[in-house]
DNA sequence: CCGCAAGTGGAGAGCCTTTTCCGATTACCG
DNA sequence: CGGTAATCGGAAAAGGCTCTCCACTTGCGG
């Protein structure tokens, strides 16, 4: 018979390893949400009391590490997406996946690095990534449709807020989550049909650039 | 009778020194809009066509030549918010501010951090910046009066700009400026007093925090 | 035109990162 | 148990950065 492990990741390793390895993800995740992608590797092998060479053994370079990382983070978005596109009420759908999306951002400094890329190194990422956004396109249409939403906003205005609140979730410190909520607050009310006002073309934005910043 | 150089920045130096401080100067406010203030210095030494040693006979640290560089830009801030002031409609005058703001970020990517920073080390810089941001402070009362800007955006408001802006010049790679433009749009939208709704607290955001980023 | 203080550039010290090497240790199968 | 392959951790290689040191060069007053 074959023993499955709890965990998928990786089946064959010696139990003390795979319980190292488990160790050190859930210390990265917790370094990268404090210190930002940037935390040295020494950094999450001392938190992990494992030596540099185990993290290398697993991961075989920091980025490999960084993307293991954060791939259930966006499965917690693409769940927001799904929740929203579940409510009754497309608007309100639609600004709550904003303001979800938004405080992860703030929450975890080394998130929207992550999440903006495009993941090249796991496929499994690329398709459910594909499938959330397309799934928010679906709340974009319904939410014009029901004349909340304005008829200008564009596909990369997502993408815009993103970048924007990343800039204020990095920048602000303490006030950070006071910070972004109020810019949030702020766009939501431009986003709605109302009042929309002609405004600048939207930027045709690559998802990639915000991958080679930082 | 004493000469004075044409250049007040220092007096004194051999016409070779000084030719070559100016040239630094040049080349680095340049190198610092391209790359952003984390270019290296042998990089600045190499446009100038100098030694790294001479880049710091001149400029102690690399963040004193940082700060030098930035002196003007600080100037050309405090013209932009006179510009915005001299305008009887305060409000165009008060879009007017944020625009150019905004445009000289996306131009120079190594402006923001300085420009939010409080040059510790420039006397000078201080006292200028405290004119314009009272100067600022007095449009956005005007504005407030006129009925055209809502009358709880916040001081801090603008600083959230500053720092949504950022991140969008920082990311948005090719596409930057009108990316820019964009979020500006928006944001000027909601910022119009007619459509105000409420909204959440403003943050109260530190200044120095862009500073220690990076 | 000469002497020397002021100025110069490149080598390298010192520090920080990521990544590799290797001898010592340990889980696990029989 | 005991042998062995998998695993370990710390030392150090490789390469980046800022900043310093020092032997050589040069502008300029007399």
């Amino acid at each position: 018979m074959i023993v499955v492990k709890t965990e998928p990741s990786r089946i064959g390793l010696r139990v003390d390893a795979q319980h190292n390895r488990d160790r050190i993800l859930e210390v990265a995740a917790d370094a990268f949400a404090e210190l930002g992608l940037d935390v040295p590797m020494i950094e999450i092998a001392r938190r992990a009391e494992v030596g540099v060479a185990t993290l290398y053994r697993r991961f075989p370079t920091k980025s490999a590490l960084v993307h293991e990382v954060f791939a259930d983070q966006l499965t917690t978005c693409a769940a927001a997406v799904d929740d929203g596109l579940a409510d009754p009420d497309p608007w309100r759908g639609f600004c709550s996946v904003i303001e979800k999306i938004c405080a992860m951002q703030v929450a975890d400094r080394g998130f929207t690095a992550v999440f903006l890329s495009t993941f090249p190194e796991r496929e499994a990422n690329v398709a459910e990534r594909a499938r959330a956004e397309r799934q928010f396109a679906e709340l974009v249409r319904r939410a014009k449709e029901a004349g909340k939403l304005r008829r200008d906003f564009a596909h990369s205005d997502l993408t815009l807020l993103i970048m924007a609140n990343n800039g204020v979730a990095g920048s602000a410190g303490e006030a950070a989550a006071a910070a972004s909520r109020r810019l949030v607050g702020y766009l939501l009310q431009s986003f709605r049909a109302e009042q929309a006002q002609p405004l600048p073309a939207p930027a045709p934005i690559n998802l990639q650039d915000l991958f080679c910043r930082s």
